[in-house]
DNA sequence: AATTGAAATTGGAACGTTCCAATCAAGTCG
DNA sequence: CGACTTGATTGGAACGTTCCAATTTCAATT
């Protein structure tokens, strides 16, 4: 078979099957209007040509390529690579390849990597935008009118789609649940001001205490890298305050063990002494001792459902720009207190 | 600037510039054939028309695709993931894009990627193949001569590259550990015998108690998906012996995280009354609570030799199948029960 | 048997690049 | 000053598909 000279083309199909190449394009493409038995004819002499389809080849003449991009700030975190996973399940479902990208959070990093997919002529995109990432970075996408949709974070001015999680409820009702608790000092820590994922928590953070007539303290929120050292050292800044925090929302769980890990270094322990909550509900929040009490954020789904914005847009050819949030909700588990609380904490 | 209706081609650029498409196309490759002074026009005119070059074109005149294909068993793995890191970012650097999938170990899928992968024409292939995958599944590529390198996993009768660990060292080393600390009925658990990885681990197990004169008892051998329920069950199996086993190697960390999980089910706990050591030393080994002893396999390092195998054999267009095996080294922590053993167990 | 329309098939012109051989410009040498 | 050499540039023919308009086939109708 494959002699190792030429790939074969659909020309060679063509004359074995002693059709015309248009024909075997038909085929190919699954076109109604050809007869049962040519195609079959077509299909016995791909099959034994051993012929693999160019897409190459293909996308250049049709204008309508078969590849998604897909942008993701930081694969190696557990939460960003599920989301991956669903988006590529739907786009694979549909029979488009996804080319996947990192750029560990470098706008540098990120802008090559569109480059790089601008020049493979993806007809969608799919993008989970490094920090600091500005609308202008999108603009040669919606320049040749390619959907493009934001997963997890919005871009403030770009007029794109974006899917993303609903922070500030969630955020509101992990308070909520802190201020059940009795919490009153509680912190907001994690993540910076220029990440719309954190604004929004905050917002949430904010309402609810406002809500339950607790006055917001600046001096409870603390802004720091979204890592695991970031949380460590946030939850050092509101221990030692004159008037320490008795509890902290954390951006995320990644935030969320690092100020558990913080807690210990000062004697304290999330659950016992310290209410603490975190946002995502990565796997590893149930397996954490003391297990994480968090917001879980569906990432697969999410991942789905800007993958299925990006499908309907690059099907209809019309882009949109709708917003949509999915819902979250607290997972209650050790590290608020909630458990030990009431044997716990009242009896000793 | 980019006007709705047709892209800009090499050809716009060459008239604006006043020079020959010819020209233009060898500015974009960069050749030193061009006089300065040209490269410049050409570059002023790209820039001000929005040119954006198209790879797909140029590869199909070419036959040099710019593109590597990446099939990643599992992406939501942590440690799948950060190997996927490690190939992308080696290759980004050399000019390369990566098209990553994800096969979830199954074949089926796994197929179906692979042929999207040899329909974009990828230049090299890096893969961790699904379990069960069998020499054919490459053949393909072979067939083309487009380099392979195997990640991970050996695939048993496939002439092509590979970059695995030293399963059978690291895991000698981690029962040499266990049994230096007292332990007698050392299990093996988790994973599957049709995965390399597992065999090879294996049997560095078995030569490790061989050489300490300590018997191989199979009923200490059990298998199970490596998954966290399958170290939970296997945990099971291997404590519910007549005589049960005191430590455990486990196939991987996911692995070993369910063992002890299991343990505490059955009121032991890791690193107290029982010895376990996971593989891979993901991340999350060490903030575990015990953290765990495991042998490091750096993946990341094994991502980039991957990638420079196969950047190797693209640049040379000689396909090699050499087997390259990475050092690992056993990291101890709590749940082997080195720490407490000394103060806990002699003391108590 | 001739006519007609629908269904099936086909040839050729794109698509945007690279590559090759050919041309052109500008020195260099005897 | 003509013959060469070297270096820059260029036109056209690929590459493997899809699309369009044109053609052929075939059965149903007159």
């Amino acid at each position: 078979m494959a002699k190792r000279g030429r790939k074969t083309t659909i020309i060679d199909v063509a004359r074995t099957a002693g059709v015309s190449k248009s024909t075997v394009s038909l085929v190919l493409q699954g076109s109604p209007r050809v007869r049962p038995a040519t195609t079959e004819k077509v299909r016995t002499a791909i099959h034994r040509l051993g012929y693999v389809y160019n897409r190459g080849a293909a996308n250049l003449r049709s204008a309508h390529s078969n590849v998604v991009g897909m942008v993701i700030n930081d694969l190696a975190n557990p939460f960003f690579a599920e989301l991956a996973v669903g988006i590529e399940s739907v786009f694979r479902a549909s029979g488009l390849v996804s080319l996947i990208a990192h750029t560990a959070e470098s706008p540098n990093r990120q802008a090559d990597v569109l480059r790089a997919m601008r020049e493979q002529a993806v007809c969608g995109l799919i993008i989970c935008p490094a920090r600091g990432t500005d609308a202008s970075a999108l603009s040669a996408f919606a320049g040749v009118g390619t959907p493009v949709v934001l997963a997890m974070r919005r871009i403030p001015g770009s007029r794109v789609a974006s899917v993303v999680p609903d922070n500030a409820r969630g955020a509101a009702e992990a308070v909520r649940h802190l201020l059940s608790l009795g919490h009153r000092r509680i912190a907001f820590v994690g993540g910076h001001d220029d990440m719309s994922a954190q604004r929004d928590r905050c917002r949430g953070y904010a309402n609810a205490l406002a809500e339950a007539g607790v006055p917001v303290d600046p001096a409870l929120i603390v802004e720091s890298p979204p890592t695991r050292d970031g949380g460590i050292a946030a939850i050092g800044a509101v221990l030692a305050l004159d008037d320490p925090a008795d509890a902290a929302l954390c951006f995320n769980d990644v935030v969320a063990f690092g100020a558990m890990l913080g807690l210990r270094h000062h004697g304290r322990e999330a659950g016992r002494d310290f209410g603490i909550v975190g946002f995502d509900d990565v796997r590893e929040a149930g397996e954490h001792v003391p297990a994480l009490t968090t917001v879980a954020v569906d990432s697969a789904g999410i991942g789905a459902r800007a993958a299925q914005a990006a499908l309907r847009m690059i099907e209809s050819g019309r882009i949109s720009a709708e917003e949509q949030t999915t819902s979250v909700h607290l997972v209650m588990r050790e590290s608020c207190g909630a458990q030990t609380r009431g044997i716990g904490r009242e009896v000793a």
